[in-house]
Order: structure tokens, then sequence, then C-alpha cells
DNA sequence: CGTGTTTGACCGGCGC
DNA sequence: GCGCCGGTCAAACACG
């Protein structure tokens, strides 16, 4: 239930004080420390943001210094594969280029968390493209097992989506995006799964990044966190903080918008 | 019958 | 060289 709905109720009853008048109190208790909470969660995100843009900053600096040098994502197989293609002789420029291009792409990874029912079993996100599973594996960290998915919207997407549930808390649906879609998304309104209820709030980090993940559920929050102008500071605040990554501030507008809305 | 999912086989990278 | 592991393929299967 939406909790000005219930606070609006419990100030209605003032004409029957004693019966409810406990219950009002632990209304303004809960009211209270849920804009506590909040307070907290907003100080924690300023905190998070600056510690991203200074990671970003230097991973900027850095990129300039080492012309080349991709350390978002410093796997033993990529520098494997890049060392491979720059010292065959016999692949040209062209090529190198192409691979190093290939290697920018899967570089470009993101995390997304999704609460859903305990009950529900399905590995599926709905994220608004259309996805096709081509395998699933148990792997070694994780009893449960993780799918592999690719868009089925346009063959040459390049774009790789891997879901599993977290080994700590199953209710949770971890989705690993792996490169950047090359066409518009298929349809905005599947992003919000009604099986889905925390957040899909990414993080969006090559390794270098901070992962956030918020709790957005909880729902008693204050009335000045419901106004949309705070929502839309929210997210025009973080946003410009992810240097405009598509995937983080897609997910975080559908987080915002559609649960402080509930 | 077409499309999407499942699942065992296969492949390549990595550590020992 | 061998075994382990994650990722991918593709045939079989399910479903509308």
């Amino acid at each position: 239930m939406e909790f000005n709905s219930l606070l609006n109720t419990s100030l209605d009853l003032n004409a029957t004080p004693l019966r409810f008048q406990d219950e009002r109190g632990a209304l303004v208790d809960e009211l209270n420390r849920v804009s506590a909470e909040n307070k907290r969660l907003t100080e924690m995100l300023a905190v998070v943001s600056e510690n991203y843009k200074d990671l970003h900053n230097k991973l900027m600096e850095n990129n300039i210094k080492n012309p080349g040098m991709d350390n978002t994502a410093a796997s033993r197989k990529r520098k494997t594969e890049i060392n491979g293609s720059a010292s065959e002789s016999s692949s040209s420029d062209e090529e190198s280029c192409k691979k190093l291009r290939e290697e920018h792409i899967k570089a470009k990874i993101s995390r997304v968390f999704i609460r859903t029912q305990a009950s529900d079993t399905s590995l599926i996100v709905k994220d608004g493209y259309q996805w096709k599973k081509y395998g699933q594996k148990v792997t070694r960290d994780n009893p449960c097992p993780r799918a592999y998915f690719k868009c089925s919207f346009a063959p040459t997407c390049p774009i790789k989506k891997k879901v599993q549930r977290s080994s700590e808390d199953q209710s949770i649906l971890v989705a690993t995006y792996e490169g950047e879609h090359n066409h518009p998304q298929v349809s905005k309104l599947e992003m919000t799964s009604s099986s889905n209820h925390y957040v899909t709030l990414s993080s969006v980090p090559c390794s270098t990044r901070p992962s956030i993940t918020l709790d957005l559920t909880r729902q008693k929050t204050s009335s000045k966190v419901n106004r949309p102008e705070f929502q839309q500071f929210l997210v025009e605040q973080m946003a410009s903080a992810l240097t405009k990554d598509p995937n983080f501030k897609s997910a975080l507008a559908a987080a915002i918008s559609g649960k402080f809305l509930q």
C-alpha cells in the first residue's frame, strides 16, 4: 500500500485517537526512519558518483597516455588475442584494427541485478530487447545454471547476455551484458517485468567502474522522493555522472520511474 | 511446420 | 601433455 495514503488514513482517524494513536505513532516513526534512510542512500549515491567520476577521469587520462592499451577488461584471453594479432607479421593493419574494434565491443561489459519472485525459476530478464537462448551451463562457482543469450532482433548485433542467479541470494538474477546493441530498442514496455520486483539498476562497469545496486522496492518512500522533479533530478545526476552510458541510463530510468511511482 | 528452447558434444584457453 | 572449465554449436524436442 502507498505510504502516503496510509499516513492520510491515519490522519483521518484523529476523531478516534485512543484507538489509532499507537498506529499513527508507528507510522510517523516509520516515516522518519525511511526519510533518514533515503537521505543516507542519497549521500551514498553522491559518493559513488564522485568515485566513478574520478575513476573515469583516470581511465581517460590513461587511455590518452597509452593509446591502444585497453585496460578496461584485461582478461588473459583478450591479452593473448591482442598480442597474437600484434605479433602476426602476416596480418594487415586493417585486420588488427578490426580485431581491436571487436575487442573493444567485447570490453563493454555491464551487469544488471534483478530481484525476482522466489518461486520464479526462469532466467528471463525483460530489458526491452529480443533474446535468443543458445546455451545453458552450470558453472563451478555457482550451483545455479547460467543461461547464454544472443540478440535475436538483429542477426548482426554483437551483444551477448549471460543470466545467472546469485549464489548468495537466489531470488536475485544477475544479467551480464557483453558488447552493445547496434540497433534501437525493440520495446520499452517490456522493460518492467511483472515478475521482476527489484532494481534493474545496472553497474556499467568495465572492471574499473563501481558497481551499484539500489533497492528501490521499499515502497515506503517519503513524499519528497515521490515528486517527479526529484526523480528526474536523481536520474539526471546519476546519468551524467556515469557518462551517458545507454545501458545504465535506461535501467536507472526504468528503476526510478517504475518503482517510485508504485 | 516454423520458431524457440533444451541439452549433450565439442572447442579453445589456461593452470599444473 | 592432460584435465578442468567456460563458452558455443547443433540436433532433438516442445509448443502454438
